[in-house]
DNA sequence: ACAATAAAAGACAAAAACATCCTTATTTAA
DNA sequence: TTAAATAAGGATGTTTTTGTCTTTTATTGT
């Protein structure tokens, strides 16, 4: 509902870069997508995206994969998201129209602003980082074995 | 965001309907599409799936059209919304994971699981007929003349 | 240098969402 | 009782999203 599968799988996709950061070697796509169960060569693609956007850093070649900066650990979701989404998706109107404003606004206006502003808070909240921490202490799983 | 084109479409229709329903005239496919600039042969599609749904009265012939009965007017939106999408859809996994639960949780879960209550309260606290009545005041707006 | 490795990039395919058009069924006014 | 009106239903088309496959480019260990 709220995130394409587009971004649940980069959302996965970094959090998993992200736990396993704390290794030097550098995480290879095949690896990624076996741990979160997504598409490989879909997949790669998000985080092409994800790594145009410096939100992931990649390297070619023999022992290259993807891998994240203490910088990248630190950012919200949000950004995640934006770069998947776009950046007007949080500021769309919940029905779908053009001319909706604060002047002229939907039926749902002002109820559906409260939602989204829960949600930007969420996303603002919470960093790549804390999601990776949550799955290395044991307290939430990207894949259940 | 939040709502497909569908369901966009669909409670934009509903609430026009609604704001209608003071008449005694019925309100025809032609008259609701126009006045949300919506698609008419889809819209009609859309209609079809909340009259079956009995969220929506219709009749055939001429002088036929839609219109909402008293009791289908205070609908909260959230059955609208489920009619459409799907029941599901306000229970899944953000992270689209099939085994998330209280007891193995993505790293998302209870953040995504309070906006996810916020988004019930919010359609379940907001009726048709409430929509309708602040189109009909005009305090919202569907369409900018 | 060279072979192997791994991401990047591009072309293509399938499925789902969005949208249109045409026919059918029903109702009603004349 | 018939013609017109209007929703319902079915077939089809388009676009977007999701997914795969192949080739290219960069890097590195030997």
């Amino acid at each position: 509902m709220l995130f394409s599968k587009t971004c649940e799988y980069g959302i996965r996709a970094a959090v998993y870069i992200a736990s396993q950061s704390d290794k030097t070697e550098k995480t290879g796509i095949e690896e990624i997508c076996e741990n979160i169960e997504a598409p490989r060569h879909f997949t790669a693609k998000i985080l092409q995206i994800l790594t145009r956007n410096h939100l992931l850093s990649s390297q070619k070649g023999v022992n290259g994969g993807f891998y994240m900066t203490a910088e990248q650990l630190q950012q919200p979701m949000i950004v995640l998201v934006e770069a998947i989404e776009g950046k007007e998706v949080l500021s769309k109107c919940g029905l779908g129209l053009k001319a909706c404003s604060e002047v002229e606004p939907c039926p749902l206006h002002n109820k559906y602003a409260s939602i989204r502003n829960n949600i930007k808070q969420m996303l603002s909240g919470v960093t790549i980082k804390d999601m990776a921490v949550s799955l290395q202490t044991g307290k939430a799983f990207l894949k259940i074995d």
